[in-house]
DNA sequence: ATATGAATTGTTTTT
DNA sequence: CAATTCATAT
């Protein structure tokens, strides 16, 4: 029943594995070669299991660097790697993880000739890709009034769902866009032209990544075989939320030795907006012949009252592996859905709750507020502050897109890419007397100078501009070859703050922002990676990069998207703005595949939860956007056992 | 060509 | 309600 693929025998191992997991966990530690796939229910202790394999294979003496483990944040990945460090010893640490994207990143700037592109692309983040479509859709159809043309945002959208769904932007149009299925042909241009701008100016956007990643594995041979053997063992987390192309990566790359293990939870898939497919964990068995499935199903986390909710959830999922989450934890508290009058009287009652528990010695850290949507918890961020209750939020609002950050960035993305157009055209359009003409003008002569940075000292203003003067001064000043990485954010910051403070009122508090940027460059000791890490692994709380270590030590509540939460655990869960039509979201109202994924989503969040759970949903919330009133509760919660759920008034 | 002020529009989730 | 687009003055 229980085969042992290693002949040594358990003694001979400093850990003691048999006596630390489960048996289902045990198998998945130490199965060593081949495909295998290991559906880990929540909190079942994937991560643990993860984490002992690493540890399993260095003690077999595998070299570290030949382990590669995929993993859907870099934090993730470093916390095991730590995790299996403290277990074993140091060797763990040189384990290779990181994302699919940074892995990507990684091996392209290696390789990069092969497919024709710089060795010195510049990444395009959702922004930045949004800036290029739109200055091509102005050139392309100069004059269309707005209503003709998909907004930039929606063409981007468009553009990346063909892509990591592997259709035609035609066969996207007909499936998804209706709407704008009689602009195909200008929306296929504006793509077209997008794709040729990028290779002409070396840019590499998100799904290039991927796409080009792909073709240097599929197209070339020899590359493929030196990459498999440089990866002997590969191991991927959060299998459910990888897309096609991820997929096929991972087949390309475990080609000649088949020792891939993928570890996910179909019922835990809450990215398809992003083009993952369950399909990829539901029919990995068929890519693989041979796979061994492993499925872990005790749970660690959540008692049971918890969990019955939770299956109950799930359980009208459409489709999904058969599993069933069980837990030995036998006794717990009902959870609690509370209808409120008002969002004020919803966060009166997570404020009223938390003083509670926090009163019975529950530390702010072990209590979460989950929702739906990022701006959710505006109302309640407020009341926290009022009650000076201390708190960390995750997702929502993204730092590294406020125009400040972006600013101070391009001044440095110019430095390590000097062919990035929109980085030049930021930093000259925030000079006086600058507009669109002139700053092409200058990008033009900048790069036919062919010296890059350099050629900035070229230029000479037809009119007098000061500004341009004090930009040359801070690139004579950068190009100094011994300056730091930080020296060089100290520079920059220098140099624009005066635009910032006669550009924003606010001034103040976004140089605060500014300053905490430029301490985090202090951890690096090249540009290059500093830029990278800012693009693929952007800091993912308010409060994230310098405070690391206080912000630990520091008593706090979280806030947190439900899709920014995933893998995490609290002894309290509150989630807020369960209410039909915002969770789930009015958006997916008309579409019964969004519906299944919102479903899910509302399992992650319930089954986040140790020992306390509570829904809260303000009753009466008038939608502009759809018009409607919205006063039921979720309809995940609707119709589920009495004993399950605990339904209550408040005030 | 650029700057400024008025009108409009569409609002998730993230590498 | 903030960000983007449009129209007008410099």
């Amino acid at each position: 029943m229980n085969p042992k693929p290693n002949c040594r025998p358990d003694s001979a191992y400093k850990i003691a594995y048999p006596a630390l997991l489960n048996s289902s966990q045990l198998e998945a530690v130490t199965v060593k070669e081949g495909p295998v796939l290991v559906i880990a229910g929540a909190g079942s202790g994937k991560t643990r299991a993860l984490t002992y394999r690493v540890a399993r294979l260095v003690e077999d003496s595998i070299p570290p660097q030949t382990i590669l483990l995929l993993t859907f944040t870099r934090k993730a990945s470093q916390e095991m790697l730590r995790r299996a460090a403290n277990l074993l010893d140091d060797r763990c640490r040189s384990v290779s993880g990181g994302t699919f994207h940074s892995f990507a990143n990684l091996v392209l700037r290696q390789f990069s000739h092969y497919l024709g592109i710089s060795p010195s692309f510049a990444i395009l983040d959702r922004a930045d890709a949004e800036t290029l479509v739109q200055m091509i859709r102005k050139d392309l159809y100069p004059g269309s009034a707005v209503s003709e043309l998909p907004r930039k945002n929606t063409l981007v959208n468009i553009f990346s769902s063909a892509i990591n769904k592997r259709l035609s932007i035609q066969d996207l149009l007909t499936t998804e866009y209706m709407h704008f299925h009689h602009q195909k042909d200008a929306i296929q241009a504006i793509s077209d032209e997008y794709t040729r701008r990028k290779k002409e100016d070396d840019f590499v956007d998100y799904d290039d990544l991927l796409v080009y990643l792909y073709q240097l594995l599929k197209q070339h041979a020899e590359i493929r075989k030196s990459l498999g053997t440089r990866y002997q063992y590969i191991m991927v987390d959060e299998y459910q939320d990888t897309n096609a192309i991820q997929a096929d990566i991972i087949s390309l790359l475990c080609r000649h030795h088949k020792n891939i293990m993928v570890v996910g939870d179909d019922a835990q898939s809450i990215y398809g907006f992003r083009g993952a497919s369950f399909e990829n964990i539901m029919r990995f068995p068929e890519r693989f012949d041979g796979t061994r499935i492993i499925k872990l199903e005790q749970n660690y986390r959540s008692s049971q009252p918890i969990l019955d909710l939770s299956n109950e959830i799930i359980d009208q999922a459409a489709e999904k592996y058969p599993k069933r989450l069980f837990t030995k934890r036998r006794n717990g508290l009902t959870p609690v859905l509370a209808s409120a009058g008002s969002e004020s009287h919803q966060s009166a009652y997570v404020l009223n709750r938390i003083h509670h528990l926090n009163s019975q010695g529950l530390p702010l850290s072990e209590i979460a507020v989950l929702f739906r949507a990022g701006f959710h918890s505006f109302d309640l961020e407020i009341e926290l502050a009022r009650n000076d209750i201390k708190y960390v939020k995750y997702g929502g609002f993204k730092f590294m897109e406020s125009a400040h950050i972006k600013d101070l960035l391009a001044h440095l993305k110019v430095i390590a890419a000097p062919k990035d157009r929109l980085s030049w055209y930021r930093i000259l359009l925030l000079l006086d007397h600058i507009g669109p003409k002139t700053a092409q003008a200058i990008y033009s002569s900048i790069q036919a100078g062919r010296i890059g940075v350099r050629g900035i000292h070229a230029i000479n203003p037809t009119k007098k501009s000061s500004g341009l003067d004090r930009l040359k001064g801070l690139y004579a000043a950068l190009s100094a070859e011994t300056i730091s990485v930080s020296e060089m954010g100290d520079r920059v910051l220098a140099y624009y703050h005066p635009i910032l403070a006669s550009r924003y009122d606010d001034h103040p508090k976004r140089l605060k922002d500014l300053e905490q940027l430029v301490s985090i460059m202090d951890r690096y000791s090249s540009l290059n990676s500093f830029l990278s890490d800012m693009t693929l692994e952007p800091p993912s709380s308010s409060s994230d990069g310098t405070m690391d270590i206080e912000a630990e030590a520091e008593d706090r509540l979280t806030l947190s998207t439900v899709h920014s939460a995933k893998g995490l655990e609290w002894k309290a869960v509150f989630i807020i703005w369960a209410l039909d039509g915002k969770f789930p979201s009015g958006f997916a109202m008309d579409d019964p595949d969004a519906i299944e994924e919102e479903r899910r989503l509302m399992y992650v969040a319930s089954t986040r939860a140790k020992d306390h759970l509570h829904f809260i949903y303000p009753e009466n919330v008038f939608d502009r956007q759809s018009q409607l009133l919205h006063s039921k509760p979720s309809r995940f919660l609707e119709n589920l056992s009495e004993s399950n759920l605990d339904c209550i008034s408040y005030p």
